[in-house]
RNA sequence: GGAACGGUGGCAGAGCGGCCUAAUGCACUUGUCUUGAAAACAAGAGACCUUACGGGGUCCGGGGGUUCAAAUCCCUCCCGUUCCGCCA
C-alpha cells in the first residue's frame, strides 16, 4: 500500500510517477481515495467528539448514583443513551467509507524509483551487467551442448517426468539418482554461500489467509495459488511470504537492521493461465525448490543492500559456469508491489533461451504498510526517537533450481553426452562429478 | 480429537461493572544528591488516528453483543499451557 498522507499531499506528484507503469486507471482511483480520505476524517472528527461526551456522561452517572440521585442519574443516561444511537449511526458510515478506501488502496501499485527506465512491456527491459558468454556468443556453444534439459535427462535417466505426472498431475517434475542429488546439492549451495550475512530459516510451508494477504498475494492473484480450503491454508508460493511476515505487526530496534534472511523452501504455483505454456522439461512447474533471501532494511540501508544482493546471485551463477545477464525491469513490466527490480537470465544453450533464474526486488515501504512492520530510530545520542517508521523490504530468489538445474545440464553437456558437475557443488555430491558419466 | 486452565503496558503480574485516566514489582529515561558511580528520593515514560497544537479519540488476544458505562458480564473465533488420546 502507499502512504495516504503522501497522497494527501502529494496526489500530483504520485500520478506522475504512476503514469510511468502504463496504468491510465490511476489517476481516478487515486482522486477517489483522496476524497474519501477526507470524509473518513470529517467523520471520525464527528464520532470522536460524540464519544467524548458519552464518556463524561458516563462519568456523570457513576457519581450521581454514589449520591444516589437516581433521579437526575437516569435524565442523563437518557441523553446518553440518545448519543450512543448517533456514534452507532457514524460508526456505520465510518465502516464503509474506510472499507471502500482501503479496498482502492489495495489495488494502487507502488511508485517506481525514479531511476527506474520508461518503458511499456518487458521487451523495454534494458540490459544493464553483460551478457556474459563465450567467445562467439550465442554461437559460440559447441553442437553438444546444443541438446534441450529435457533429453538430456531422459537419456541419462534423470529426470523421469512422465512418472512425475502419473503420480501427480501434469506440470510437476521428478529428478532421481544423481539428477536429484544435484537439485539438493544446489539448495545447499546457495544456503552456504550467503550464510555470511543471512540467517537460515526452515518457515512454515502453508499459511494463513491473513499472511498470503500481507505480501500482496491476495486478494488479487488467488487463482495463482494452491488453497487447502478444509483448514484456511495455503501453500507457499515463495518463501518470501513466510519470510516477509515473520515481523508482522512488529516494532524492531533500528539496530536489528538490516535484518536478514534466508530460507530454502518448496514453492507452489498453479500457473494458471499458463497452461500449455513451458510444459517440457524444468522450465514451469507446480512444486520447485528455491532458496530465497530477503533484508527488513531502513530507507537509507536499501540501495546498498540491493545491490548486494543482485551481485551475489551474479557471483553464485557464475561460479557454477553458467552464462548470464542482469536486466532491469522497465516502468511498464514492474510488478505491483515493486519499487525497483532486476532479473537476472541464464543462457541455456539447448533450448536457446534466457531463462529467468532471479528476480531481485526493492519494494520501499509498500509491503511493510501491508504487513505492519515497523522500526523505532534512535537520536545522535543513541536514544530512542518517539514514533516509529516502516521499514523496507527486498528480497530475491538466490537460486531457483529447477532452471539453473536445467542450464546446467546443457551448458556442461560433454562430447560424450554426460554432464560435467560443476566443482562448487562437488562437496554435495557424494563424490559423483559426472552424471552419467 | 477430548478435558481443564489461561491470554492485561518492554517483562512479570493484580484487577473481575463506575475514583481503571490500569495497582505493584523489575527493567528504562530524566532530575536532585555526589568528584564520578552506586544507593536513595522525585518525576516521567508506549502505540495508533485526528487536531483550531489547547486537546480529543482508540488500544487489556480478534470479532460481535448486553449496559448510561465493559479489562471486568454473555456469545463466538484464534492462540497458549497442562493432562488424556493419537502419531513422525
Amino acid at each position: 500500500m502507499i502512504d495516504v498522507r503522501q497522497l494527501r499531499e502529494h496526489a500530483d506528484e504520485i500520478c506522475a510517477a504512476l503514469a510511468r507503469r502504463g496504468d491510465a486507471s490511476c489517476d481516478s482511483q487515486i482522486e477517489q481515495v483522496v476524497e474519501l480520505d477526507r470524509q473518513l476524517r470529517e467523520i471520525t472528527a464527528r464520532r470522536d467528539d460524540a464519544r467524548a461526551r458519552i464518556n463524561e456522561l458516563s462519568r456523570e452517572v457513576g457519581q450521581l448514583r454514589r449520591d444516589g440521585n437516581v433521579e437526575q442519574a437516569e435524565t442523563v443516561q437518557a441523553e446518553s443513551r440518545a448519543l450512543g444511537e448517533e456514534v452507532g449511526r457514524i460508526e456505520n458510515e465510518h465502516e464503509a467509507i474506510s472499507a471502500n478506501m482501503h479496498e482502492l488502496l489495495l489495488h494502487i501499485p507502488n511508485v517506481p524509483h525514479p531511476d527506474v527506465p520508461n518503458g511499456a512491456s518487458d521487451a523495454d527491459n534494458p540490459v544493464v551487467t553483460g551478457p556474459f558468454l563465450p567467445e562467439g556468443g550465442l554461437d559460440g556453444f559447441a553442437d553438444h551442448q546444443r541438446v534441450p534439459h529435457w533429453e538430456i535427462g531422459e537419456a541419462l535417466g534423470i529426470l523421469d517426468n512422465e512418472r512425475a505426472t502419473k503420480i501427480a498431475a501434469s506440470m510437476f517434475t521428478m529428478q532421481r539418482g544423481a539428477g536429484a542429488t544435484m537439485a539438493r546439492a544446489l539448495c545447499q549451495y546457495a544456503l552456504d554461500s550467503n550464510a555470511d550475512a543471512f540467517e537460515e530459516i526452515r518457515p512454515p510451508s502453508l499459511v494463513s489467509t491473513a499472511t498470503l494477504t500481507s505480501t500482496g498475494q491476495l486478494p488479487k492473484f488467488a487463482d495463482d495459488a494452491y488453497a487447502i480450503e478444509r483448514d484456511d491454508l495455503w501453500c507457499i508460493p515463495t518463501a518470501e511470504v513466510p519470510l516477509t511476515s515473520m515481523y508482522s505487526g512488529e516494532i524492531l530496534d533500528v539496530a536489528e537492521l538490516p535484518a536478514r534472511f534466508m530460507a530454502y523452501s518448496p514453492c507452489f504455483r498453479r500457473e494458471a493461465g499458463s497452461a500449455g505454456r513451458d510444459t517440457r522439461g524444468m522450465l514451469r512447474s507446480h512444486e520447485f525448490d528455491k532458496v530465497e533471501i530477503l533484508a527488513l532494511a531502513t530507507a537509507d540501508q536499501a540501495p546498498e543492500l540491493l545491490v548486494d544482493m543482485i551481485s551475489r546471485v551474479e557471483r553464485m551463477i557464475s561460479s557454477l559456469g553458467l552464462h548470464h545477464r542482469v536486466i532491469e525491469i522497465c516502468s511498464g513490466d514492474l510488478g505491483q508491489s515493486h519499487h525497483r527490480s532486476f532479473d537476472i537470465e541464464v543462457y541455456a544453450p539447448g533450448c536457446e533461451q534466457w531463462l529467468e533464474v532471479s528476480s531481485v526486488s526493492w519494494f520501499s515501504d509498500y509491503q511493510a504498510r501491508r504487513a505492519d512492520i515497523r522500526y523505532r530510530q534512535v537520536d545522535a545520542d543513541g536514544k530512542p526517537v518517539k514514533g516509529t517508521v516502516l521499514v523496507h523490504t527486498l528480497n530475491g530468489s538466490a537460486l531457483a533450481v529447477p532452471r539453473v538445474w536445467a542450464a546446467i545440464l546443457e551448458t556442461h553437456r560433454q562430447e560424450d553426452g554426460s554432464v560435467k558437475v560443476p566443482e562448487v557443488l562437488l562437496p554435495y555430491m557424494r563424490g559423483i562429478t559426472v552424471l552419467g558419466g
